[in-house]
DNA sequence: TATTTATGAAACTAATCGGTTGCAAATATA
DNA sequence: TATATTTGCAACCGATTAGTTTCATAAATA
């Protein structure tokens, strides 16, 4: 199946799961609990998310344990990237504008 | 239409014209130059953006140009946030243990 | 051993998606 | 004014999606 990461987060339901697996691993069971939905649509979702390894399995005896897989959320994190360049360097040329002019007219004009 | 940023930055080629508008602003024809599809099919994503508040409109006599709402791009990076909160724990920890080691092993035993 | 529990997979379905073609409206140009 | 250009929108279509129900398997428990 030819899905990536943002295909995978695009889902409210897989996006809830990725959080609520975050901080502790779980069982699709009880994962199922925090949804309006049957076990096997939280099965399918768990599929998806394994298929492009957001997620790791950990089995102990009959029950599978779901965890994230941290370093598959910094891809997402590596694409916004090149906009975070560009909202961090708009707002602080402004700071650096601010600071200059204020600069200049506190000791008269120096490059 | 029930749609969010997360199912906006699904599609790769609405990934791309974000990527491309985020520069310069583009007209929907010279963005469907970029593309293997038709104008109106990228004027079908830009509607989608548009929706979602990513992309903002221009009128310009008869051409409209498309740019960047950078700001929407931050609530990505915002749901990351909780995330890279661990990843910053988890790897940086990690990193500066290996960093520490490894300067043991060459220098030994320092602080 | 028989039963219950936890899980994944298959088959099906309604809704949505991304694309196309065709058209209408508005603006620029001859 | 007649024509060309730029654009959005509607209607349609095949593929995909997220959900359901049903079933099979494996492990725990009675």
């Amino acid at each position: 199946m030819r899905r990536d990461i943002f295909q995978a987060i695009a889902d409210p339901t897989r996006r809830a799961i990725i959080v609520l697996i975050a901080t502790q691993a779980m069982t699709p069971n009880a994962l199922a609990e925090n949804f309006h939905t049957t076990r096997q649509a939280v099965s399918k979702h768990l599929r998806i998310l394994t298929e492009c390894e957001i997620v790791k399995q950990e089995q102990q005896g009959r029950e599978i344990y779901y965890s994230l897989e941290l370093k598959k959320m910094k891809e997402i994190d590596k694409w916004l990237e090149q906009f975070r360049k560009m909202w961090e360097s708009r707002f602080d040329n402004l700071d650096q504008y601010l600071a200059k002019i204020q600069k200049e007219k506190k000791h008269g004009k120096s490059k």
